[in-house]
DNA sequence: ACTATTGATGCTTCAAACGTATCGATGGCG
DNA sequence: CGCCATCGATACGTTTGAAGCATCAATAGT
């Protein structure tokens, strides 16, 4: 069945005339009276009683033509649907992300999805940065948002913003008061971390630490979350290092402060496959680094080539 | 958009082979790609990702692909809809009737129509053999079961069957154990009827007897339905000309008597446009007849010459 | 009876879809 | 590491079929 011939045939629908029909569809009167004998034929049914004065709709093209709109619409809608994608508009993204993107950027970035591009679906997964690298590499996430990230084969790599490392410590420790310290200042303490290879940054910093340190076995407590990690600190169960941005999660009975060394900042990163240019994907992108720049944290901001191929 | 393009892109969506896909439509290599490419350039949004190793679908094509199947689904169903029209399988159909059909003709139409015809939706009408005329010249309805109805200029009527006109008394009445009656044995008694016109025989019939009875006012008794008219009957106020079938609605209290008069007899009729030989009305005329003479209520059966055109 | 209107049909033209041959790219195998 | 097989895209000549013009046949109104 040929679509032109159904959408002479509705015309014919519509107006109930053979002549105004073919204006209606731009075309001569012979031609459409023959496509739609052609498509009665192949249709096996009759859709017109036409005498010469007079054309009117039989049961099979009451029957028919509802359903020959509804199919038209159907495809119109498919094909809008279609170029939305093209443009990155609607579609689905698969996006892994760390604890501490969740607190402000993903808000943020999911907010201005909704409002610019209301029929992108997004599945949310809270994993590690090393997850997302290995489930991106494996086509099972299409960005990670995570800290620190190395670019390698077939892996882009995109800096969000960096942000200094500082020094939870409960508001009763020794150095409560201070405003910045050196790594020197915190050897021996007792430290709350999370598991190894979680947090890349303050395993640097920890293992720094405890290099200053060796022979003494460090008192270590491991937590799975920030929360609890934070409510360990202010416990007195020891120090920890965290991303500045943590501060948000908890003020009660703990302290933040300055850690004065050259790797005591870390970068939020968005990794994509390095093939992937899907308008989807380069569409998120971008906007996850607009969303960035017009809401300001303080952070320092990255310079991006947004035009990245 | 042309369907041809729309169904080889779905074949391509089903083998993710462009060499297999041309298998299924009949159709070499080189014409699909092109109504491929065509498609997506209508469309606006690319379908398929193609290498020479591997196609598959993009975000754009998962977006068309369902809608393009349940577009063309959707025009199959009505092509098959349409099908089923054509041979009055499907549709509306507006059927007026008189009370007494409702007895057993109609209830043994409507359930030979659910069985062999489901999708044919009836709009069932109670209404006097006149008023069935006029609506159907006026294209208000498409059948009339009514009585004794005469073919006129665009009327075409068949004869279902004829039954013999009765007597109704009182089982207390003086002829209560008669088995049949002339009219005249039945002048002077006091008359329940119809209202004037509803029942054009019984009309004949009680004009019959007052004719012979001239110059003395009859007793009559009007009644709205033959429920009323027997419970009339049966409480003493008079006796009425029924048609055979009645009988069905009440025996307490009432018998009923033959009536040896050429007169006395009724035929169910079954009036149509005479322009109108749609296949649903045709189909629904057949059916009338066939499941007519196979339910055998004893009634005088009438040929009738079913292909009539 | 005549005429205007309207859908169907015959004939010609042309665009578009098709098939064959071939190219260029890619991945596997020796 | 180079050859080969596979696969989609492209080029070109051919064929199908849709379009336009002219005309016919039927019908309703004057």
């Amino acid at each position: 069945m040929e679509l032109r011939a159904v959408e002479y045939a509705l015309a014919v629908a519509d107006t109930l005339h053979f002549g105004r029909a073919a204006e209606l569809v731009r075309v001569a009167q012979p031609s459409l009276s023959r496509q739609i004998a052609a498509l009665e034929r192949e249709i096996g049914a009759t859709l017109f009683d036409r005498t010469s004065r007079r054309v009117a709709l039989t049961e099979a093209g009451a029957q028919f033509f509802p359903a020959a709109r509804k199919a038209i619409a159907e495809l119109d809608a498919g094909a809008r649907r279609a170029r939305q994608a093209e443009h990155g508009q609607r579609g689905q993204l698969r996006l892994g992300f760390v604890a501490t993107a969740a607190l402000d950027l993903l808000p943020e970035v999911m907010a201005q999805l909704r409002a610019r591009r209301p029929n992108v679906r997004v599945h949310l997964t809270e994993c590690t940065t090393g997850q997302q690298v290995s489930q991106i590499l494996d086509g099972e996430l299409d960005v990670g948002i995570g800290r620190d990230v190395a670019a390698e084969p077939g892996l882009h790599v995109d800096v969000i913003g960096q942000e200094s490392m500082c020094l939870a410590v409960a508001e009763h420790h020794r150095l409560a008061e201070r405003r910045s310290i050196t790594l020197d200042e915190v050897v021996g303490e007792a430290v709350v971390r999370l598991p190894r290879g979680v947090a890349p940054r303050a395993d640097v910093l920890l293992s720094l630490i405890a290099g200053q340190h060796r022979g003494t076995e460090a008192i270590e407590q491991e937590a799975n979350h920030y929360l609890t990690l934070l409510a360990l600190v202010s416990a007195g169960l020891g120090v920890a290092c965290v991303p500045d941005h943590v501060r948000q999660l908890r003020s009660d009975g703990v302290r933040y402060l300055q850690i004065r060394h050259p790797e005591a900042v870390t970068s939020l990163t968005l990794a994509r496959r390095d093939s992937d240019s899907t308008p989807m994907v380069r569409g998120f992108c971008d906007l996850v680094f607009n969303s960035w720049a017009s809401a300001d944290t303080g952070s320092v901001q990255e310079g991006r080539d947004s035009s990245t191929r």
